[in-house]
RNA sequence: UGGGGGAUCGUCUAGCGGUAGGACUACGGACUCUGACUCCGUCUGCCGAGGUUCGAAUCCUCGUCCCCCAGCCA
């Protein structure tokens, strides 16, 4: 309490809250909601919009409630809904009073219609879709009111009664909303509240034939919960005023108040249900959850954690003005996150082979490793050394340029917690030409990697043994796309024009440390100098290890490479 | 051209008439058995023009640019 009072409110909506609070409106209470409608999965723009409507009610000790936009039957199905529940939950978040529906209010709503009905507030229309198009007027212009506006209570009662018994074909009839057809907002000329659809829906069956809005829906929904602050997006700035409109015409218990911020936008990736959904279709990912999709699904099995994408909803703030967030930020949280808690591990992902010879043949021997350099508590490990290992190809170069620290023919590098070593001689493929082996010879006395004499080197390499290594498979994956903005409008292209063909490379001749093949499903690693890595949930079993590169670790080197 | 919103470092964001701050990125350096982590340092910003004021990112005026709205989607 004395926590949420001292600390500065950290956005305008927060401002608003405790302007709220210290006026004494909803009687102190804080309620919001997250409203989703269920026809996509959630994706990291939601996690915005779930961090600040649970966050808020967390931060001034209201609550926060689940509520499924259900409106619309032929887009929306009860896998959407699930998988959704699983994202809120795997964010950390617990929704007030069980999951709601607005589809659990159709019997209310339906009364709510029949009073604006005999208020004279509402009437049904039969004019086609096309006709109230061009009735509607455009922009500039005003719109002409319908030859049905003016039907009597007693008829429009009659008609919404047979819309909702059934009698009418889909698009034979609507119910309208009598407002202002000049009206400049457009939102406000008569707009549409009920709409007839002969379609099952996922909850209520086939109960219902005429399903209602979300203009009509939305508020009253809030209002029936008796939601305080109702948080959506800037689209939805325009519906405001209808918002309003209906909750004054009908006088609820409690009165709700909408206000919009600001949707995410990430660098090279979309965010919109429509775009995810084509690239699902189309095949251009796996699924809803290939890790390469900014979909909560995905997301979580590329292997990023639940507090790193609250930090990152933390830091990304929230305001009015749109914005397109750095992926780098993203990359950030989860990499700060990782650091503190993924066990480290050698992993080599492109093997080079390398013989020791001066190792005795037949001989092995157990190494200390340390777990992880930022958390002693996670202790250490034996890891297996012999004398053939394998190296990542990357970590040597037969002509090495200016500062390439790494192994070279004559160099003298350190194997991690292993021993120094030196390059002798460099064996190829007589045909290709391609260094298909090292032969190198160790310092016995290096032992642990650390040099008696006190000398020097200026690389540590990871490693695995030859024979103690496990095979195993290593996605690498990569942005989805090159362009840092994909929407951004180019002649004659669309965002799928501009799709990373890269985005996913598959690495399966990977040699893994021993101790990961006991890698669960969904366990996160750090390979040492590679980057972060989790066992793939759905595919990584002992027979067969499958591992996602959730993010690089940052790489100096590279940088400087690739500069040149 | 109607209405509704919005403009602060490269990116996101604070500021509420009194020295423009933070985070990310970038760059430089220190450290290092991960070219990681950590630490230190540097660069870059108030959309423009007027006005009010001792003093303006903040208040006023006039511009400019950007976003949203013409679904029986949400």
């Amino acid at each position: 309490m004395a926590d949420t009072e001292s600390k500065a409110p950290s956005n305008f909506i927060q401002t608003i809250i405790e302007e709220d609070l210290k006026t004494g409106k909803n009687d102190g209470r804080v309620a919001t909601r997250f409203p989703p409608e269920p026809n996509g999965y959630l994706h990291i723009g939601h996690a915005k919009s779930i961090c600040l409507n649970f966050g808020l009610a967390q931060t001034y000790n209201g609550t926060c409630n689940l509520r499924f936009d259900d409106t619309n039957p032929t887009k929306e199905e009860v896998e959407y809904v699930d998988a959704i529940k699983e994202d809120v939950h795997w964010l950390g978040f617990e929704w007030h009073d069980g999951a709601h529906y607005a589809s659990d209010y159709f019997d209310r709503l339906y009364d709510l219609a029949v009073r604006l009905i005999k208020d004279g507030k509402a009437y049904v229309d039969s004019l086609s879709a096309d006709e109230i198009r061009q009735y509607r007027g455009t922009l500039t212009e005003p719109g002409k009111d319908s030859p049905y506006r003016n039907r009597s209570v007693e008829e429009n009662l009659d008609l919404f009664q047979r819309m909702r018994n059934g009698e009418f074909e889909d698009g034979r009839h609507v119910l309208r909303a009598k407002i202002d057809m000049a009206h400049p907002n457009m939102l406000m000329r008569d707009p549409t509240l009920y709409r007839i659809r002969k379609a099952a829906h996922h909850r209520t069956g086939d109960r219902w034939c005429i399903y209602p809005m979300y203009d009509f829906t939305h508020c009253l929904s809030d209002a029936i919960e008796c939601i305080t602050h109702s948080i959506c997006t800037l689209e939805f700035e325009n519906n405001r005023a209808l918002y309003d409109w209906v909750l004054d015409q009908l006088a609820m218990p409690c009165r709700p108040r909408q206000y919009e911020f600001a949707r995410l936008n990430l660098t090279y990736t979309v965010l919109s249900k429509r775009k995810l959904i084509q690239l699902v279709q189309e095949g251009r990912v796996s699924g809803w959850d290939d890790p390469r999709m900014p979909t909560i699904s995905g997301i979580r099995r590329r292997g990023y954690t639940p507090e790193s994408i609250r930090t990152f909803c933390e830091r990304i703030g929230v305001a009015k003005a749109n914005s397109i967030v750095d992926m780098a930020l993203l990359e950030h949280t989860i990499r700060e996150d990782l650091n503190r808690r993924a066990p480290r591990m050698m992993a080599v992902l492109r093997p080079l082979k390398v013989t020791i010879e001066n190792y005795p043949e037949g001989q092995a021997e157990m190494l200390t490793a340390v777990n992880n350099p930022e958390d002693a508590a996670m202790g250490t490990r034996q890891v297996p050394f012999s004398r053939t290992l394998y190296i990542e190809r990357e970590d040597f170069l037969e002509d090495p340029p200016k500062k390439y620290f790494r192994l070279a023919p004559g160099r003298e590098v350190r194997l991690r917690y292993a021993y120094f070593i030196t390059c002798t001689q460099v064996i190829k493929d007589p045909h290709s030409g391609e260094v298909i082996e090292l032969r190198c010879t160790y310092d016995p006395a290096t032992r642990g990697g650390d040099a008696p004499d006190g000398r020097k080197v200026k690389a540590t390499l990871h490693w695995v043994s030859a024979e103690h290594a496990v095979p195993g498979q290593v996605n690498l994956y990569d942005r989805l796309f090159v362009k840092p903005d994909p929407d951004e409008r180019e002649e004659g292209k669309t965002f799928i024009d501009f799709l990373n063909p890269d985005s996913l490379d598959v690495l399966d001749d990977c040699r893994l440390e021993p101790e990961l093949a006991e890698a669960k499903p969904g366990a996160i690693y750090q390979f040492e100098r590679l980057g972060y890595f989790c066992a793939d949930s759905k595919l990584s079993s002992r027979d067969h290890l499958v591992f996602n590169r959730t993010v690089t670790l940052r790489d100096a080197w590279a940088k400087i490479a690739g500069n040149k």
